[in-house]
DNA sequence: CAAACTCCATACATCACTGTATGGTCGATT
DNA sequence: AATCGACCATACAGTGATGTATGGAGTTTG
C-alpha cells in the first residue's frame, strides 16, 4: 500500500459518520461542507473519497440497509426459545427511544428515490421475519400474515411519533404482544 | 374594499395550494420561486402576501392542523351508530391510499419545529378520539388506552409505508378491528 | 535521494433560492 | 378625471451549497 497517512479519513469513516449525522440531524445535514466542518477537514477530503454528494448519499443509504438487516439477524439469534423471540424483539424495539434513524430514513425516502427503494426493501424483509416469528409462536395460521403487517405498522408508527411518550408503555406492549400471540381467531369472536 | 382584482391571488389560495404541493411533492417544494412558477406568477405576489417563507410555512402548517382536526370531527358525525364509528373510521383511513400528506408532514416535522409541534398536538387529539370510540364500542375498560395507542401507531405506520401495499388489505383491516373491539382481555387469555 | 502516490487545503466559478427595492397595472374611490 | 391602494413584475444583491482545478505536505517505493 502506498502513503497511508495515520490520521487520514477513509470513505468508510465518512459513510458511517453519515449514519450518526442522519440519526441526529436528519438528511438535511448530509452536505459536504457541513460534514467536513464537523470532521474538521475541508471538502477536499470529501471530493477525494466520493465523486459527488449523490455518490456519498448512495453509500450512506446502502450502509443503513446493511446495518438494519444485520440488526434483524442479530435479533433472531439473541433468544434461544423460539416462542419468546417475538416478545423480546418488541420489548427492545418499542422500549428504546432512539427512533431518530427510523424517522430520518423515512423522511429522506420522501425526497430521495434510493432511500425510498431501500426502505421499501427493508419493509418486506421485516414483515417476512415477523411472519416467521408468529409461525414459530403458533399463532393461528389464518391470521399470521395480517398480524405480521399490523405489527410492522405498529413498529413504524411508534418510530415516527413526535408527541410525548405514553404514560404506561409496558401496558401497551403487553397488550400488543397478547394480540399478536393470541391463540384464538379474533375475527370469529362471539 | 379597494382595488380587488378579479383574478388576483389571496394569501388563503397561496396557503391551501401549499397543502396540495406538500402532499404531492413534499415540503422541499414549498419555496417561493417554485410555488410562484407553478401558480404562473412571480415571487412579487408571494412577498406581497407573506413576510418571508417562514411566515408562509407557519400558515401552511396551521392550515394542516385545522384541516386534519376538522376531518376527525367530520368522521365523528358521519356514522350514527356509535359502535360502528371505529370500524368505518379505519376502513376509510386504511382504505384510501392518499397517504402523501401524512408522510410529508412527518418528514417536515423532522426539520421544522413548528411542524413538529403541530404533529405532536394532532397526535394527542387522535389518541383521545380513539379512546372515546373504544369506550363507546364497549371495549374492556382496562385496555382502552393501550388499544387506542396501538391503533394510532398502526395508522401512523400505515401512512408512512414506502413498500408495496399488501395483497389482502381487507383481511388485515378486519383483524385489526377485531382486536380493537375484542370483548376479552387478551392479556389474561388462557 | 528522487519519484510516485495518498490525502487534504485553497481558490474559483456556478447554481438555486432568498429578500428587498422599485416601478407598473388596474380597479375602486372621491 | 385624478388619485389611491391592492396586486404583481422586474432587477439587484446576498447567501449557502456544489463541483473542479490546482497546489501542496507527508509517506512509501524504487
Amino acid at each position: 500500500m502506498y502513503g497511508t497517512v495515520a490520521f487520514a479519513l477513509t470513505s468508510e469513516k465518512w459513510v458511517s459518520y453519515g449514519l450518526t449525522v442522519l440519526a441526529n440531524r436528519g438528511h438535511g445535514a448530509l452536505k459536504a461542507d457541513i460534514l467536513a466542518k464537523s470532521l474538521k477537514v475541508t471538502r477536499g477530503s470529501f471530493y477525494w473519497h466520493f465523486k459527488d454528494v449523490a455518490d456519498y448519499h448512495e453509500a450512506v443509504i446502502e450502509l443503513w440497509r446493511q446495518r438494519t438487516t444485520e440488526d434483524i439477524i442479530t435479533q433472531i439469534n439473541s433468544v434461544a426459545d423460539s416462542a419468546m423471540r417475538l416478545p423480546t424483539l418488541f420489548r427492545t424495539a418499542l422500549g428504546s427511544n432512539n427512533t431518530g434513524l427510523e424517522k430520518a430514513i423515512r423522511a429522506w425516502a420522501l425526497s430521495d428515490p434510493n432511500a425510498r427503494l431501500a426502505v421499501a426493501e427493508v419493509e418486506t424483509i421485516r414483515v417476512r421475519y415477523l411472519e416467521k416469528l408468529l409461525k414459530a409462536a403458533n399463532a393461528p395460521t389464518k391470521s399470521i400474515s395480517s398480524r405480521a403487517q399490523i405489527l410492522h405498522w405498529t413498529f413504524v408508527g411508534f418510530s415516527n411519533l413526535y408527541g410525548e411518550a405514553p404514560e404506561e408503555p409496558t401496558a401497551i406492549l403487553e397488550e400488543l404482544i397478547a394480540f399478536a400471540l393470541s391463540k384464538t381467531d379474533l375475527t370469529q369472536e362471539v
